[in-house]
DNA sequence: ATTTGGATACTCT
DNA sequence: GAGTATCCAAATA
C-alpha cells in the first residue's frame, strides 16, 4: 500500500518544540480519530497555545493537579479535560517534557468519515459546524476522557494519530486574544487559525458565570470591542 | 445578525 | 462553594 506524502505520520520531535512553535504549525495537520467504526479525519483550521505553569490562562497555572498532570508528561500524548458539565475538549502536550504546555485543538475542516461524524453530532447543521468549536471538534470525533494520555505518536493502528497534512504558510495564518479566557491570560494573542476558513469557531470573549439568582451588582463592565 | 440564559458535573479552594 | 479553554435554543432587532 503507497503512503501519499501528505499522509506520513508526524513523529513526536515535531511536538518537542515550544509551543508557540507547534500551535500555528498544527493548522493544515490531518488529525485521525480511529474508532471501532472507522475513521474520522480532520482538517486543523484553528488552535490555542497554553504555554505551562506561568501562564494564567492554562489549567497548568499553579502547578500540577490530578486533572492536568498529562500535560507535565511527555510531548505527543492528549490533554482530555471535561468542561461545563457536558463537553470534552482536546488538546496536545508539547515542549520538552515537564514544561506542561499544550495546544487546545479548536476547530476543523472534517475530510474523512463524514457521515460517522454527523452520527457523533446529529444537531450540527451543516458540514463545516461538524467541528466547529473545540467541544464539537471532540464530539464530533468521539473523544472523551478515556483518551486522556493517549499517545498521537503511537503508530498507525492507534485511537488518535496525526499525519502531514498541508502545512499553511504564514501569510494564511491569523492570530488573535484566545477565546474565552480571562484576567491576565487574555492579553496573549495565542489563538491562530485560517484566514477565511468557514470552520473557524467565532470569537467569544470572556464571560464569568454567575451562579444563582442573586446578582447584585449592575456595575458590570462593557466588553471592549476591536474593529 | 447578535445577544441572552440555561443545562450540566467536575475541579480546586 | 464558586468558577469553568462550551454549546444550544430562544428572544431580540
Amino acid at each position: 500500500m503507497t503512503e501519499r506524502p501528505d499522509r506520513l505520520p508526524l513523529d513526536r520531535a515535531f511536538f518537542h518544540r515550544p509551543v508557540l512553535d507547534v500551535a500555528p504549525d498544527l493548522l493544515g495537520r490531518t488529525l485521525v480519530r480511529r474508532t471501532p467504526e472507522g475513521p474520522v479525519e480532520v482538517r486543523l483550521t484553528e488552535v490555542e497555545a497554553y504555554a505551562g505553569p506561568a501562564d494564567p490562562g492554562s489549567h497548568a497555572y499553579r502547578g500540577r493537579t490530578p486533572r492536568n498532570a498529562v500535560m507535565f508528561g511527555p510531548p505527543g500524548h492528549a490533554y482530555v479535560y471535561f468542561t461545563y458539565g457536558m463537553w470534552h475538549c482536546l488538546n496536545l502536550v508539547c515542549g520538552p517534557e515537564g514544561t506542561a504546555s499544550g495546544v487546545l485543538l479548536r476547530a476543523g475542516e472534517v475530510i474523512r468519515g463524514v457521515e460517522l461524524a454527523r452520527r457523533h453530532r446529529p444537531t450540527a447543521r451543516n458540514d463545516h459546524e461538524l467541528a466547529k468549536g473545540p467541544a464539537r471538534l471532540a464530539t464530533a470525533l468521539d473523544v472523551d476522557r478515556s483518551l486522556n494520555g493517549a499517545d498521537a505518536c503511537d503508530g498507525p493502528e492507534a485511537p488518535l494519530g496525526i499525519l502531514t497534512g498541508t502545512p499553511v504558510p504564514p501569510s494564511r495564518i491569523r492570530q488573535g486574544p484566545r477565546t474565552g479566557v480571562g484576567g491576565a491570560g487574555a492579553t496573549q494573542p495565542w489563538r491562530f487559525w485560517i484566514d477565511g476558513d468557514r470552520s473557524v469557531s467565532p470569537y467569544r470573549a470572556h464571560t464569568p458565570r454567575r451562579r444563582g439568582r442573586a446578582a447584585g451588582r449592575t456595575e458590570l463592565d462593557s466588553a471592549g470591542r476591536d474593529a
